[in-house]
DNA sequence: CGGATTCTTGATTTCTCTCAACAGATGTGG
DNA sequence: CCACATCTGTTGAGAGAAATCAAGAATCCG
């Protein structure tokens, strides 16, 4: 927790945005909007409320956010990650509240669109619309095999899922190196994202690397060195994984 | 299983069908794409398998489906349960496999839509592609809510909310009459939609039973009998739930 | 009727949480 | 620059919640 959107709006100068398996530039009446409603926001700020009635489509252009639930007692459960070319809709069912909290996990770059204006630029970008129902389809896909995770697996399967998810979505993105990868999350939140206690998700992390299935550095720098099993113990082939939850450029 | 396939096979015509807040009626081409699909399908039937390339999207007329899935060792986590007016749309982010299987639980009448005849609806009929929204939107408010208890909630707690949930979801249908209503699931049912074994299940309702919170009749019809204490253990407000999880007629 | 589910309850085991203590890193202000 | 507070990560011991194993009762179905 700590100061506020200040840093100044210096290189918000977006000149091309990927969503989806779509290439947006500056020629695209799309990005401009993205341009016009672009906002730098520091870590952990918290974008949107659960419940909040003024609600916003949340386009992320760098960085990562996360999407989460909290119960009353203050117990968090993150829903999904938001990484660059991701869409957060946390619209509800009356159309207008916020069904989630939105916030950012690292420093990021962000579009925050208003539902009416989202809802016009989806009518009149047919790409746009495309590439949306794309981003969707994956966050689905993603949702039910973490659903299937969080009801079924142990938290050797939570993690194991998690990290191989988090590789698969980071490669596209040219953020993954042969299974080589830098989450900028605290055991904290990889605990709120798989449901175990942060204690719980370090002992398991650390048998993982006990037993060769991934190295750690400084801070999660992470490297998968035993795909195989660490799928194995996910319940998952990576490749197919891969191609249900990344939108592919075409 | 039992009767509830029993539903005869008289009036497969389909006169009016409310999806999200709208209705579409005999005036609407939706209908009668609608109507052109129509299928009858029994209780258990699988309509779609995870991984299934020839994916489809099926809407609900009659009956309960549910959306799944497996891990190898054959543990199968409920995603969500389809009711009428709703649109189960299995796919994944490459835009043609389905990520989810789809089972009717119940007896059904669904309309089994081709994903390019669905796109197509979807492009000429602004109604349904609102429609459509709004019953995405409801999906996504529930599933995020179920996945705050899956990762972080109690025994009690998942199963307050399930209950709750889809006493809220009956409602709007007349299929819920103050706080009484039958589901057509058993314990099993219940125990993969919300993580738990059915043994785990049976504990956990007949303690509401002996505490008050609900009675039970024959086979799975329930009553809550106290709302207000099922809710606290739920972690949840009812009316608002009901606002962001069903569509809610304008 | 007989077989197959489903439900119920008890006894035991297993997994994860909770509590606790400490080390390392980071950051802050004097 | 140091003293100090605050996070984060690590590890151990013990408690608690749900799973597993098991066996019998109730129900459904052909």
């Amino acid at each position: 927790m700590t100061r506020q959107g200040a840093i100044p709006i210096q290189y918000t100068n977006v000149t091309s945005l990927r969503v989806g398996a779509m290439d947006f530039g500056s020629d695209d009446t799309a990005l401009n909007s993205f341009r016009r409603n672009v906002q730098r926001v520091p870590a952990n700020k918290i974008l949107l409320h659960d419940g909040e009635h003024n609600c916003k489509v949340i386009v992320v252009i760098e960085g990562w956010l996360a999407t989460s639930k909290s119960s009353l007692n203050g117990e968090v459960q993150l829903i999904d990650f938001m990484l660059p070319g991701d869409i957060a809709d946390p619209t509800s069912a009356d159309g207008k509240t916020a069904g989630l909290n939105i916030e950012a996990v690292t420093g990021a770059l962000v579009s925050v669109i208003p539902l009416a204006v989202w809802h016009r630029m989806l009518a009149e970008s047919p790409r746009l619309a495309r590439a949306n129902e794309q981003v969707q389809a994956a966050e689905r896909a993603r949702l039910s095999e973490r659903m299937l995770r969080l009801g079924r697996g142990s938290a050797e399967s939570r993690i194991a899922y998690a990290l191989i998810e988090l590789c698969m979505r980071l490669r596209p993105l040219g953020l993954s190196d042969n299974c080589a990868f830098h989450l900028p999350l605290t055991q904290r939140h990889i605990g709120d994202f798989t449901g175990l206690t942060a204690v719980h998700v370090c002992r398991t992390l650390r048998r993982f690397v006990r037993n060769g299935l991934v190295e750690t550095a400084d801070h999660m720098d992470i490297r998968i060195t035993n795909l195989a099993t660490l799928s194995e113990i996910a319940g998952v082939e990576p490749e197919r994984l891969a191609a249900e939850i990344t939108p592919l450029p075409e």
